[in-house]
DNA sequence: TGTAAAGGTGGGTAAAAGTGGGAAAATATA
DNA sequence: TATATTTTCCCACTTTTACCCACCTTTACA
């Protein structure tokens, strides 16, 4: 189960190390890229990858407009990438510039579970910031579903 | 049952002695350490993580904006740590400034029945001060509801 | 009040993780 | 075709982390 937030970051050659505790998690060395939502990237193993593309085609007709959208935002960018040797992978320029993350700039890491986020730390820190109320929200509503429990 | 409210200091390589009383009461040595919601961080015992992510995770779709927000604040931030044999844990850099805590700082430490928290001792401080009013309230409603009984 | 045991603190060391950069290969440009 | 630029691969160095051990302090009890 892939955990943890890190931050870590992008050298000149817009390289960005995985955590170790991450890479661990994924089996094999090749991951799919893809813009997520929100400011960030995306990150799935293949089998991963294969779910969430089978579930935005599956349900879909190119006459539709909603799911031309999730395809041209989602399916469109994505980019298969190697773990090189030191285990960085090499983000491609024009997804790194649609989360607004900078070469040499920092950034976030984060595992979800079955997948990565990557962010760039101040819009990281923006979201967060812009958040906080539907945050506070979402917690008080998870705490009522906890002690139902 | 975990109770009490403590006072350690972070060493200079983000090591935090739990204190023993608090230890006595969780079985084995692993515990999983998140952020927590307000300015501090979780500390669960396996099993009571378990309730919580599964109730976060279960509910879950990446797609829904909610969802999102508990994942990135509360389920990607978490790491499984281990008490060494002097029965510390050591913190992650990452989680230890979310919470303001410093190296070499004092920090709170809380057993609050089943989890713990753990906070910087100023923001602690500054957390009772702003919140004493809600506390009165919280305090007053409690105090209706106990009459009623 | 002395002594043993438990609790708490600090630090050394080896291994792992992370960083930067050079050189070769591949691609693009003139 | 020659030259420039980007990308990939690899190696060396630095930093961080995990693990262990020694010692100091407090507590419990005779």
């Amino acid at each position: 189960m892939l955990m943890g937030e890190y931050h870590n970051s992008i050298d000149d050659k817009s390289r960005l190390l995985l955590p170790s505790r991450l890479r661990t998690e994924v089996a094999g060395s090749t991951l799919i890229l893809t813009r997520g939502v929100d400011k960030c990237l995306w990150l799935f193993p293949p089998e991963q990858w294969r779910r969430i593309s089978d579930s935005i085609m599956g349900s879909s007709s190119m006459f539709k407009s909603k799911t031309r959208l999730l395809q041209r935002r989602i399916i469109a960018p994505a980019q298969e990438c190697e773990i090189d040797k030191s285990g960085r992978i090499s983000i491609p320029p024009t997804l790194r510039e649609s989360a607004e993350m900078k070469l040499k700039g920092e950034a976030v890491i984060l595992g979800i579970d079955s997948y990565m986020e990557l962010w760039d730390i101040d819009a990281y820190a923006d979201y967060l910031q812009e958040s906080e109320t539907d945050f506070m929200e979402a917690a008080e509503e998870l705490g009522e579903l906890l002690s139902l429990q």
